[in-house]
RNA sequence: CGGGGUGUAGCGCAGUCUGGCUAGCGCGCUUGGUUUGGGACCAAGAAGUCAGAGGUUCAAAUCCUCUCACCCCGACCA
């Protein structure tokens, strides 16, 4: 393409509403223009990337062995009132009715759809294992579109589902996709990892997320720098520490006194009042389970996951109780409760909890709380579990070394889902002896404009984009510095067709502009091998050969230039 | 949805507090010319419902009321 007859168009300046770098240079480099708020349009180079990023998903796809298929956007939502999702995806779904007053709205994911499908095509084990993926568009009325790209109300999902005759067989499944996602961004250029996850709204008991290290990640995920541990914040468990049941008898216990602390209704409050720090003081948070009062105890300078709660006791109603709740139950105002003297309401400890001695806690009165509070001593509780979130430095639940937190992009996600879609939607299949059993399934999802968003924070430079080669909207991009020169000009013509005939895809920034835009250009949108055609060539018959990302330039003849480049290309 | 902020030419902004003359600047764009190894130079030009509606006033980008859009922080996700 050249560059004088190509949609490209540029910014020197950054666009006020960016505030991420990948949301910044896709602005800048004309790969993408906002519609509106969460909707974006494809320029000819995002859509280039794109295109790109489709092809190596599909081929890692096929060779593993999945089939591509493709479902509507636009589907019914009775088939989502069966399964029962379509009150937990609440908002998140565009809905509306067509003519007729049939319910409809746009999928923002499709278990729905495939488990329907396979209900109706699927009803032998001879027809199993398969898995189908797709490339479509999904829908999600986002709370809060953000940071370009990254979350966006509209988006392009690859999302693929297997079917199996038993959990053996989606371990294998699982595998292969786990492998082929692996594959599929190593050849992006992306470094990511994957770590253990929150089924969430899927539903599931086993999930990998894959992430990208990036400081515009929106998720918080742990990692061992000592073993393989790694996992997203909300499933990360604390190491615990090797004597957790330590009884306190034999340490020093203080006597249990009441202080008086007027108007410290937080941590932070009664910690400087008191002068203590918050590891030593426990709070007591208050929640509603099933409508039963729960007290869950915390170290003060921990946080309470309610992910793993859900986990714990096995319902998703779970909430905070109220102010009024609180007095009715602990007999003192918000911001006082503790747990002794705490009756006809469950308490669990965290396990820090444990090996706390003389603590303090609310005094469950207006203005008062108990210092020296010490556990079985002054209360009892119902059990001790993981309940917190780990923090910085907390030791790895399989080695003990020093967990360490890092923010991320999640670029993909793959979940076993089992069993839960099929008998929801009944589909079912007949075994060998004739039993109908319902299939068990895998879904896995790749954000495919996450991918290239993540490809930019991870690589870029003051300049502009430094695509990795695989994914690069060009391979190759010629700049003839003076157009207007015959030399110049005819050159680069035979060397852009010379390219073009080994099915190298080249950018010819033919235009007649002065050569420092086409430079700044160039490095903009970063195509990875950027070829000079210049005062060099008027002067030695050379053409320079300068890598996106790297400093040192090269010149060469003409022959070797197109061997060189090829050979940059391919290695 | 709660909290914070912005809206003036395609892009980035000044002007608004303290109302007043033809609404300005940089980039980009058009035409002609000189240029061409890191966002050139000269000359001439085009381009604005000052987010929208209503109000106050002799007079509104500027003051008041409402509405809309967009961005940032929080809960949610690929």
């Amino acid at each position: 393409m050249k560059w004088s007859q190509a949609f490209i168009s540029t910014l020197k300046e950054n666009p006020a509403d960016a505030e991420i770098v990948s949301h910044k240079l896709m602005l800048r480099a004309g790969l993408i223009r906002k519609l509106t708020s969460g909707t974006y349009i494809y320029l000819p180079l995002g859509q280039k990337v794109l295109n790109k990023v489709i092809t190596v998903v599909r081929e890692e796809m096929d060779r593993a062995g999945a089939q591509e298929i493709l479902m509507p956007a636009l589907q019914p939502a009775e088939i989502w009132e069966a399964s029962g999702r379509l009150k937990q995806f609440g908002e998140l779904v565009f809905q509306f009715q067509d003519r007729t007053g049939k319910k409809n709205l746009l999928g923002p994911t499709h278990e729905e759809i495939v488990t329907n499908l396979v209900k109706n095509e699927i009803t032998s084990y001879r027809q199993l294992p398969v898995t189908l993926y797709q490339i479509q568009t999904k829908f999600r009325d986002e709370i809060r579109p953000r940071f370009g790209v990254l979350r966006s109300k509209e988006f392009l999902m690859k999302d693929a589902y297997s079917f199996d005759t038993d959990e053996k067989g989606l371990d294998r499944s699982y595998q292969k996709m786990y492998e082929a996602y692996c594959r599929i961004f190593e050849r992006c250029g992306l470094k990511y990892k994957a770590v253990e996850a929150e089924t969430g709204l899927m539903g599931g008991d086993v999930s990998h997320e894959f992430m990208v290290p990036s400081p515009a990640g929106e998720d918080l995920f742990v990692t061992c720098p000592k073993c393989t541990y790694a996992s997203n914040i909300n499933t990360a468990i604390p190491g615990r520490p090797t004597n957790p049941e330590t009884t306190n008898n034999s340490l020093n216990l203080q006597p249990l006194q009441e202080v008086k602390t007027p108007g410290t209704t937080t941590i932070e409050a009664v910690s400087q009042f008191l002068k203590t720090p918050p590891p030593q003081m426990v709070k007591t948070l208050i929640y509603l389970v099933d409508n039963q009062p729960f007290a869950f105890l915390i170290r003060g300078d921990h946080e309470l996951n309610p992910f793993k709660l859900g986990r714990l006791l096995g319902t998703e109603n779970i909430v905070m109780a109220d102010a009024k709740t609180i007095e009715k139950v602990t007999g003192g105002p918000l911001g006082f409760s503790g747990p002794v003297g705490l009756k006809n309401i469950k308490i669990l400890a965290d396990y820090a909890i444990a090996s706390m001695t003389n603590f303090v806690t609310g005094a469950n009165k207006t203005d008062a709380h108990l210092i020296n509070t010490n556990l079985k001593r002054d209360f009892q509780v119902e059990r001790l579990a993981d309940l917190r979130v780990v923090v910085e430095n907390d030791p790895c639940p399989q080695c003990a070394a020093q967990l360490q937190i890092s923010r991320g992009i999640e670029i993909g996600h793959v979940f076993k889902l089992g069993t839960k879609y099929s008998k929801s939607l009944g589909a079912s299949f007949l075994n060998e002896k004739g039993q109908s059993h319902p299939v068990v399934m895998g879904c896995y999802g790749i954000g495919l404009n996450r991918i290239i968003a993540a490809a930019i924070e991870n690589s870029s430079d003051q300049n502009g984009i430094i695509w990795p080669n695989q994914i690069a909207p060009y391979q190759v991009i010629i700049i003839s510095v003076n157009p207007q020169e015959p030399k110049i000009n005819e050159t680069s013509q035979k060397l852009y067709e010379s390219l073009q005939a080994k099915n190298i895809e080249v950018l010819w920034d033919d235009r007649n502009i002065s050569a420092g835009i086409k430079f700044k250009d160039a490095d903009l949108i970063g195509i990875p091998i950027r070829l000079t055609v210049g005062k060099n060539m008027m002067e030695k018959g050379l053409i320079d050969i300068k890598q996106r990302g790297r400093s040192e330039q090269k010149s060469f003849s003409f022959d070797e230039t197109v061997t060189e480049t090829i050979r940059l290309i391919s290695g």
